[in-house]
DNA sequence: TAGATTGTTAATCGATTAACAATC
DNA sequence: TAGATTGTTAATCGATTAACAATC
């Protein structure tokens, strides 16, 4: 077992391997090698095993992982066998798309409280079972329920706000949609999903539709 | 000039400059320098001068980038200076989400079509001038409206099925939404906007709430 | 001119991949 | 035993950062 520190490109491809293994559980596959694992993800053996092999020794040498095991450590190592509550700031049609998406999240992260500041939104249920709650219980829920990851989905312009009061509330990590920048301190953890980069980033590797010269 | 190959991460960081530069012209701000343009966007300035020197000398030792000229530099450069039509495939929650998101892509790119294949959602309207036309239909509608990009936001198990429709339209570039590693040939371009991952990982980075011991 | 800031080279850092002894 | 596959070290590759001459 190893203890250094763990880069953030390992803990990223974690939940890949994850997932790729809980359906392999559900075809009652029981051992999977390295190879074939990035035969399908697209990804080197040898990374994936130097990837589970910084948090220990799971695989046997001949056989390959067992499954079944390999998807209990990963799962402790991500911390998702204890459950983890999640709010939802932000009820418009992003936040209500990440809502529905509750059931895919079968790993015990979940969303249990969803606030917006539009007061024409409260009191709406998105998902079967969240009621959207005005953002000025935010505070107060998320101690009760004991969240300790929010998810912005709020327009640009508010979300530096709302990332403040999430950590002001005591968060300890931030899914961002906004296309912005968060400043928060160092022991928050934020992450970016910021598709419209991703989106306009495509259109480089278009071919090029236009004249191909090399003006200056 | 350089002109070499450009790594993907160069190619990624170009949209957040935009999208920045373009908000400093809205501030009437005309020039500006790789030190304030990093430490806004939390990057190194060094690095901010690299990337924009692959593609040209467009600053001015002692004064900084001229905002507007470096705006149409990369807009030129992401090919935007054109407009680039994408096709939503997958009229739910999230293609919903994304279509409204049509008023922020003010960047030349936009989603012109949306198709589905559940029968109850053909001929709906999602967002303003979209109608969910059916999936059977994409092909014509593809060449028709000279759509080069292809969003994907199906449930998992269709994704790749949506994908090869995609690429026999002719399609150049997918944003998949959908957890599943697609396979494509090699000249169409694939970015994955995968939140689960996103989410997933960040729970990695929480306070262990449990006891912290190295159990073997 | 003096101060500021670029473009670029060299140095550093980190991540991926290859290779192979250990061993099931 | 022979074949397969891990865990790990060494080699490679690529990306980031520091430093500085050129110059506005």
């Amino acid at each position: 077992m190893k203890s250094d520190k763990i880069s953030e490109a390992v803990v990223r491809r974690l939940p890949i391997y994850l997932r790729y293994l809980t359906e392999l559980l559900k075809r009652e596959v029981s051992t999977v090698s390295s190879q074939e694992l990035g035969q399908r993800l697209d990804l080197n053996p040898a990374q994936i095993r130097k990837d589970l092999a910084y948090f220990g020794d799971f695989g046997r040498k001949g056989i390959g992982y067992d499954v079944s095991y390999l998807i209990d450590k990963i799962r402790h190592i991500l911390k998702l066998d204890q459950q983890i509550n999640v709010a939802l700031v932000g009820a418009g049609n992003l936040g209500q798309a990440l809502s529905n998406y509750n059931t895919y999240i079968k790993d015990n992260m979940k969303i249990v409280a969803a606030f917006d500041s539009n007061p024409k939104k409260i009191g709406n249920k998105i998902s079967n079972t969240l009621v959207v709650q005005p953002i000025e219980q935010l505070n107060e829920t998320v101690q009760n329920l004991n969240i300790r990851i929010g998810i912005i989905t709020v327009p640009d312009i508010e979300a530096q706000r709302v990332a403040d009061l999430l950590v002001g509330a005591g968060i300890e990590a931030i899914l961002n949609f906004a296309p912005t920048i968060l400043k928060t301190p160092p022991h928050v953890r934020v992450h970016t999903a910021d598709f419209t980069t991703d989106l306009l980033s495509l259109a480089y590797y278009l071919e090029n539709g236009e004249d191909h010269v090399d003006n200056d």
